[in-house]
DNA sequence: CTGAATTCTAAGCAAATGCTTTGTTATAAA
DNA sequence: TTTATAACAAAGCATTTGCTTAGAATTCAG
């Protein structure tokens, strides 16, 4: 008997995420996710119970939206180093385009986010789980390829590039383009 | 003929730069601050003009503060490569001390700050720099000693191991310490 | 001691914050 | 058509935000 909903809750929430994205969780108030998700706060609320809890799902959100939207060549079945050289080199994209690169959210948050939240750090280490196993994938296949050593340490260097990853995220927002690809070119020199 | 001061700019300074470095800039309140730098809002404001401000000198302070507690053995006059080791090897201390490390200051800013912030991002430039500048002491250093080679490009090698220092202030916040070391390592073994 | 200068305390300001309540409107099973 | 149900819009809530003002307290040259 009840009322439907006049919006898409997955819509919805895709949307929130960026709002978080774009100004990071403490800048974004209730009322700028009101006019960005366009719905009103009680229906915020009743689908997504606090602006805290609202954050987490749209962390998860972020997951599946850099899946498909960023990560998707690395996540292809054969993918090795030569499609990870591409996806780094990525990000020094904005700086040619002359767009600002907003970073990671995830990395972003990790910078401005209470460690005693519980709730959000897991979702961050999930993050970072996944991406390892990626990285781990990429140089089996490279091995596999006969692109890397077959003794190569997948373990050892997945960790590498996690690393390198998460400097990539900080550096590409602040640094020029130049240092940027020295960072890239010396990281993957590691593989020679 | 004026009444004086009953602090010192530069004491209260310093304990607002711990307010900031422990809970983000939006995070922090100027009750907090109040509190903390143990003088009233009138005094902040009357030193400091505004919030935005106070941080910009805290990230100033900043600098001065870990170049003085953090990096002095990386900034000694003959700092060379084992150096380095010893100094991202202490990423992991808090791991074993059972501490939560907080993360850079500037890199937490970094993932926090509204890009188009200009006076803030001016400062965090200023940070990067002058780090740079360190590492390629740093790397001047080892090749005078003989630890690398001597076609060592150095602003190569200084921008790469900046990034991984921009990673490990991003991992060493969440990752455990196997990561953390195996992200080292590697980094380091470019250089044999 | 006097008095101009500058500090201090503490109260106060409008605006913004996260969240809730109220009353109306749409839905679809009975 | 009726009616229980849930979604809606909009106003309202207490609290917190960054910042300011008003008045008392302290200083030291004259």
């Amino acid at each position: 008997m009840p009322r439907n909903k006049s919006y898409n809750t997955n819509d919805v929430l895709e949307k929130a995420m960026h709002v978080f994205w774009n100004n990071g969780y403490e800048q974004t108030s209730v009322r700028m996710l009101e006019k960005e998700m366009g719905i009103n706060q009680f229906s915020i609320y009743s689908s997504f119970t606090s602006k805290h809890n609202l954050f987490v799902e749209s962390l998860k959100k972020y997951r599946e939206y850099v899946n498909k939207n960023v990560y998707a060549d690395l996540l292809k079945p054969g993918a090795r180093l030569k499609d990870l050289e591409l996806f780094l080199n990525r990000f020094t994209e904005h700086k040619i385009t002359g767009k600002k690169y907003k970073g990671c959210l995830v990395v972003n948050s990790t910078g401005e986010i209470n460690p005693a939240d519980d709730e959000v750090s897991v979702e961050l280490n999930n993050y970072y789980m996944f991406n390892r196993e990626m990285l781990k994938k990429v140089l089996s296949n490279s091995i596999e390829a006969g692109d890397i050593s077959p003794e190569t340490d997948i373990d050892k260097y997945s960790n590498f590039l996690l690393g390198v990853m998460q400097g990539l995220s900080v550096g590409a927002k602040v640094l020029p383009e130049t240092q940027i690809r020295d960072f890239i070119k010396v990281s993957l020199s590691v593989f020679k």
